[in-house]
RNA sequence: GGGACAGUGGCGGAACUGGUAUACGCGCACGACUUAAAAUCGUGUCUCGAAAGAGAUGAGGGUUCGAUUCCCUCUUGUCCCACCA
């Protein structure tokens, strides 16, 4: 016999199962004379960044485990791949390098494919999907035109995230807690621009309810519900008026109603609407429009202007992460009226109210909310304790908000989507048709970030803007967030050779929704939120079949280096996948990635050079097995068969709901056992094989065909299991007294609880235990214990 | 401050619907083979105890014949959100 060489035969068979073309999953869902079902298997598609990770195997290679167990149960399978190609680091390597970014990054895309088909992963290569290909960026400047016709994509002002070391804005989602930049580590600055918008906030409330009826982790679904954020209250207005005119007013024995114009009013937004008697105060954001004249009448505007100045010059974060510190300022000669009580309230200002949730305004209960009664505290204002609830409605307008706010997508950086605009010469925005699309992004650019676009710099695209609209027409210069390319990149997947659609129908009936979604759980606000959102806004422009695009979401966890720290160029500590094919093969790294720990779960778990060493030895074990194959094991041992049958049910049950741990475990224990046999029977190895195939694939071909066989095993039929034949014929019964576990005995596994108890008394540990003792009762589970009560 | 998830040997992790806790792998110890080492194979490996036995799944309580599993209180960790009215 051979000894096993993964170095020989590993690249063998991918060659092998590339030529054969495998892997193509087929449009037409009857093949073979026989329907078979379609199966949609997606993983997020990697970022191009030149070298394959570990992280990169876990992502990809694992799941290829599962997809394998699919296709040979019969599935039609489809498990496409492609490149999420725009975005920073291509443009950063321009910069420093002084590469072009298309170069730099076709070459990384190059490399990858290799690297990544030296994973024998089973990726459909003929639907591949290049974000920064011409031939797919047209139909995400296609679809932005789409919003934009449906006013779902708008051009505004705002106060943005300005990162001062991309010179970029960002979106919401990439400003982590600390108010740094996700990206680039960048203190984000706040920035006044003219930017494009998504409506997202139109959908927050389907976004948030459709949730219920997916089959996703708890985990995943709360975090999405928290971030869109509903809020179920209602808006109350109260009248505000300087105190002078409420005087004269009075003096003058004048009826309010006569004076009201003179009078305004704010609206606040509570959640709890019944606690109005309550309200003792009422605190406005420093942003708020009544604040920005003086019409009112307040008599300490300039310290109210001077408060305000100082708010904004703070960035939302310093705002909102200065601790426990509350600040505000008083509106003197001002004065609100309880709708409720009637009283005079006072009005104050402080940037612990923010200006874009709610109406900016809130009513202050401090007897029943923590931070007003803080804020109270701090300024001495009145609490009434023991106030009457009101009607949920009595006062108010039901109303529900929600934190979520629009998307924004412009980014003044180079690569990216060209935004498909143009401006006339008053700046008056206009779309452009979608017979010039591609708008194609132009190359005579300087990359340096300088604060301004770099396609502003571009006289290709002025002149060519000038030629199809005229004189004077200037093109939008942003380019679009990355986020948009793989919002919708799995529907063209599906047609990605189509030249008139993004995605036809007909072919989305076929494969839509994604039946299983495998991603990091860093997405879970970004990616997985703005493709539903994406999605479900197609779905209303008649584009898309399905109300969501995901039925099952799974996140899976983190490969840590080997001393349990993150992998870091910095520690040292970094694995590198091909020096690990190198020592123990293909084989052995996914098996071992998929024997870590479980996939289906959020965990971090440590590389262990050992523990791939040990799977290695494992796949040695199989190999070695090959020895003990005689004809005349046919006399199967019943043990044997159990075992067989047994293994089968565990590992498809557990690669279906991926945990591949357990069913790696299981094919160790069956190959322990068959090694401990003097023969083993061809049949029974066989199925060894074919379980084993998934994780193993290239051994498993390499022994499938050295033992005879022609056809390629991953093509094979999954062996089924016997249901009944997975309960063995005996069983190790457990004997309790009182609870506690004395002794064991085996037996059939059907015996009833008379028998059982018969057995029980039998043994000798028991008798001495029960001896003198009367038995009061007994518990008996069919087919495991029996456990004894007595005094 | 809010939310979600989790806490099991020296380590990664198992445990069906509440039914022998620690499967499988790593590590470690001893043994076989070898001049020797590596590789391989075998045996053992939660703690205390000579044994009988007792105690262990973050801590404490509860329900139950029986709890890693269900309930309550506390605690620690990870992730997400965070002055969201």
């Amino acid at each position: 016999m051979k000894s096993y060489d993964p170095g020989k035969i590993d690249n063998k068979w991918q060659k092998e199962w590339k030529k054969k073309r495998i892997h193509e999953a087929l449009d037409s869902a009857t093949t073979l004379k026989k329907t078979k079902p379609n199966f949609y298997m997606l993983v997020e598609f990697p970022y191009p960044s030149g070298d394959l990770h570990v992280g990169h195997w876990y992502a990809f290679a694992v799941p290829d485990i599962f997809v394998r167990m699919k296709r040979m149960q019969g599935y039609n399978l489809l498990f496409p791949i492609g490149f999420d190609s725009f975005g920073l680091p291509a443009e950063n390597a321009a910069i420093q390098n002084k590469v072009d970014p298309s170069k730099w990054t076709w070459k990384n895309i190059e490399r990858m494919r290799k690297q990544l088909c030296s994973m024998g992963a089973t990726f459909d290569w003929s639907r591949e999907v290049v974000t920064c290909d011409p031939e797919y960026y047209r139909w995400t400047q296609w679809l932005f035109l789409e919003f934009y016709k449906r006013g779902l994509a708008y051009r505004g002002n705002a106060l943005v995230n300005w990162d001062p070391i991309d010179k970029t804005v960002l979106a919401n989602e990439q400003v982590l807690p600390d108010g740094t930049a996700e990206r680039s580590g960048a203190r984000v600055e706040k920035k006044e621009l003219e930017q494009w918008f998504v409506k997202i906030t139109d959908y927050a409330d389907r976004l948030s309810f459709d949730l219920e009826s997916l089959d996703w982790p708890h985990s995943i679904k709360e975090a999405q519900k928290n971030w869109i954020g509903k809020s179920d209250g209602a808006e109350i207005s109260f009248q505000v008026s300087s105190v002078s005119l409420q005087k004269e007013i009075k003096s003058k024995n004048l009826k309010l109603k006569a004076e009201s114009r003179q009078l305004t009013s704010v609206k606040v937004f509570t959640t709890r609407p019944d606690t109005i008697f309550g309200a003792t105060y009422l605190v406005i954001s420093p942003e708020h429009k009544l604040l920005e004249n003086n019409e009112l009448g307040i008599t300490n505007y300039e310290e109210v202007k001077g408060y305000i100045q100082k708010a904004k010059l703070k960035t939302e974060i310093e705002r909102t992460s200065e601790g426990k510190e509350k600040t505000g300022v008083f509106l003197k000669g001002v004065s609100a009226t309880n709708p409720a009580t009637g009283n005079k309230i006072p009005v104050w200002v402080a940037d612990y109210v923010l200006p874009l949730y709610g109406t900016g305004a809130i009513m202050a209960v401090p007897a029943d909310d923590k931070r007003d009664e803080e804020f109270a505290k701090k300024y001495k204002l009145p609490v009434i304790k023991n106030y009457k609830s009101a009607g949920f409605t009595d006062f108010g307008k039901k109303t529900t908000t929600y934190k979520l706010r629009d998307w924004l997508i412009s980014r003044q950086r180079y690569w990216g989507v060209p935004i498909p605009i143009v401006y006339d010469p008053d700046g008056k925005p206009h779309p452009i048709p979608p017979k010039h699309l591609p708008w194609i992004l132009p190359t005579d650019v300087d990359f340096n970030p300088t604060g301004v676009a770099p396609l502003a710099k571009s006289k290709e695209l002025l002149k060519r803007t000038e030629k199809i609209f005229g004189k004077g027409w200037k093109p939008e210069i942003d380019t679009m967030d990355t986020f948009v390319d793989s919002s919708w990149y799995f529907l063209r997947y599906l047609d990605s050779k189509n030249k008139k659609e993004f995605s036809s129908i007909k072919k989305q009936k076929l494969w839509m929704p994604v039946d299983r979604y495998s991603g990091g759980s860093e997405h879970t606000n970004m990616h997985l939120l703005y493709s539903r959102f994406f999605y479900k806004a197609l779905y209303d422009l008649g584009l898309v079949t399905e109300k969501e695009p995901y039925r099952v979401r799974l996140n899976r966890g983190i490969i840590l280096a080997e001393d349990g720290r993150k992998m870091s160029k910095r520690w040292k500590n970094v694995v590198n996948p091909d020096e690990q094919v190198k020592k123990v093969g293909t084989d052995a790294v996914r098996t071992y990635l998929a024997f870590i720990g479980p996939y289906n779960e959020v965990g971090s778990y440590p590389w262990s050079t050992n523990g791939l060493i040990g799977v290695r030895r494992f796949l040695e074990r199989v190999w070695k097995l090959q020895e003990k194959i005689s004809e005349n094991a046919n006399e199967t041992k019943k043990e044997i068969e159990y075992l067989i049958h047994k293994t089968t049910k565990k590992v498809t049950d557990d690669v279906e709901s991926m945990k591949f741990n357990t069913a790696v475990s299981a094919l160790m224990i069956l190959t322990n056992e068959l090694t401990k046999e003097v023969s083993v029977s061809k049949e029974n190895y066989e199925i060894l094989l074919k379980l084993l195939t998934p994780f193993a694939p290239h051994i498993s071909e390499e022994i499938w065909h050295t033992l005879g066989n022609k056809n390629f095993i991953t093509m094979e039929k999954w062996p089924e299991y016997d249901k009944e034949k997975t309960k063995s014929e005996n069983t190790t019964f457990v004997v309790q007294i009182n609870g506690k576990t004395r002794a064991t005995f085996a037996a059939q596994t059907s015996i009833e609880e008379k028998v059982a108890l018969e057995l029980a008394k039998e043994l000798e540990e028991i008798k001495k235990w029960l001896a003198g003792k009367k038995v009061k009762k007994t518990i008996f589970v069919s087919g495991r214990l029996i456990n004894i009560i007595s005094d």
